[in-house]
DNA sequence: CGGAACTTTGACACATATCAAAGTGTGTGG
DNA sequence: CCACACACTTTGATATGTGTCAAAGTTCCG
């Protein structure tokens, strides 16, 4: 998904991923069984993060399964009941979200150590459709085994309560830049941000492949998507960034980050 | 703030307050103590609602207190430290958050019985501010208190969850409605919301005062203050609805309904 | 190798922003 | 209680950013 680059970091960013076990039932593809203590994501998984050694040996009881999902396949649909909530354990995922009429949107990116599903908690169903971008991996966590779990772990109600609300300041985030950004402001933190999180979990944060089409970026950030590949061009033009396909390069991240700041209001 | 009529309904949407104990540190205005089982709010406070008689008694160990915040005054503001969140007793909020350079963007409004303030678990910090648009008073919930409470009482814990998520879930309609809507679209659905509210609350579902600013409106929807006075201007022209000044009635509700429909894409 | 899916670029259209000015309401102090 | 100032709203004329439509170019994959 990037080029790879030796690097192991807490995510600083919205949502993150827990590990346990009790099998689901969506059933497209295999199912392991996993246990956090063995689980190479636990310095990247949130919840995970901020548990002691002892806690996670409490963790283990639940054996959380691990699902494969390939490139194009949903992991789970709008209106499905929810029982389970997500984590990437490796890959690349988008959500969506539809109006009545039949207008859809992405409303979200997911990538290894992140937490998917909490959309379906208050619901007892899910609102979004969330689909794989890429051959991923995700270690589904089965809610009733959650809610038990961090009954007996303080540390991992306080984690999963973080994540939630990271997922709500992510997505306020979100708002502003869709509310009050134009159309490069736009792209340019969109990028910018997908560094970060490329660069956080050991990848290079100036050289990516996006695994978006230009349409799936633009729904997500309220553009067209000829308005993105125009912005694409223009940027590399100005040298930011260099673009091939779907090959990413930036070039020039200071004054990528500038281009937020050349506005008014 | 609205033609009083009688009803109590649970609400529908996404935030609903709590009640309790200890006293904060704000220092605005006057406190009060008070105690779920004698609140006013329990029908429309969601986490109160999932509790049987016996789970409010072991929620009145915790006293939570009472603050009144007068029209203008600040809740909290960006970057305060976060300790407790708030369940709106009475009265009107609206939520800002800022970009680096000076942009501002209204991203919630708030009203009685919704919760306000879980933007700063995640972070320790509020990310937003928050202010009062009319004279109001909240319950402040100490969260370190309510992270107690929850681990004695599930059903609170399950509560909990479900407000933030239902938080997130609306999110994803804002997101949908600035990316996807145009401005006649966001500003019915906005004012069907409104409504929708409102009745949860025993008002009027087709009079109430906004108070808000065209300016405020637009910020939120992502429009200037210009283009939501035509659009009212517009919409009443259509007999969709009146307008003077703040008061606002719905004339037509299934037309503005249709607003939404009419549409490609 | 061929076709489908995606991307780029151009010309033009249109929704909303911007700028400007007049109108209306609201609160304060005299 | 009035009057004045200020804040907010309305409306018009015009500008502009992004969408729409179209066509050619590129890449991917069977």
């Amino acid at each position: 998904m990037a080029t790879k680059t030796p690097v192991r970091t807490i995510l600083a960013r919205s949502r993150a991923p827990v590990e346990s076990a009790i099998a689901p039932k969506t059933g497209k593809v295999a199912r392991f069984k996993s246990m956090c203590s063995t689980c190479n994501l636990r310095e990247l998984c949130l919840p995970c993060c901020g548990l002691t050694r002892s806690e996670i040996d409490v963790a283990n009881r639940a054996v959380f399964s691990r699902q494969r999902v390939r490139r194009g396949e949903t992991l789970y649909r709008t209106g499905d009941r929810f029982d389970a909530i997500y984590a990437v354990r490796n890959g690349f995922f988008k959500s969506t979200a539809q109006l009545d009429n039949g207008r859809e949107q992405v409303i979200g990116f997911f990538m290894t150590g992140e937490v998917l599903g909490m959309d379906g908690i208050g619901p007892g169903r899910h609102t979004c459709n969330t689909i794989a971008l890429e051959d991923s991996g995700v270690c589904a966590i089965p809610f009733s085994s959650l809610q038990e779990l961090v009954h007996e772990i303080p540390s991992l109600q306080r984690q999963l309560h973080k994540i939630m609300s990271c997922e709500i300041v992510h997505e306020h985030g979100v708002m502003l830049l869709l509310g009050r950004m134009n159309a490069e402001e736009r792209l340019a933190v969109f990028l910018l941000n997908l560094s970060k999180r490329f660069a956080a979990r050991g990848y290079s944060p100036s050289e990516f492949n996006l695994r978006l089409t230009r349409e799936e970026i633009g729904s997500y950030l309220g553009l067209k998507l000829e308005t993105v590949s125009r912005i694409f061009s223009h940027f590399q033009q100005e040298g930011l960034i260099s673009v091939r396909q779907k090959l990413v390069r930036i070039v020039d991240n200071a004054a990528l980050e500038r281009v937020m700041g050349r506005e008014k209001d």
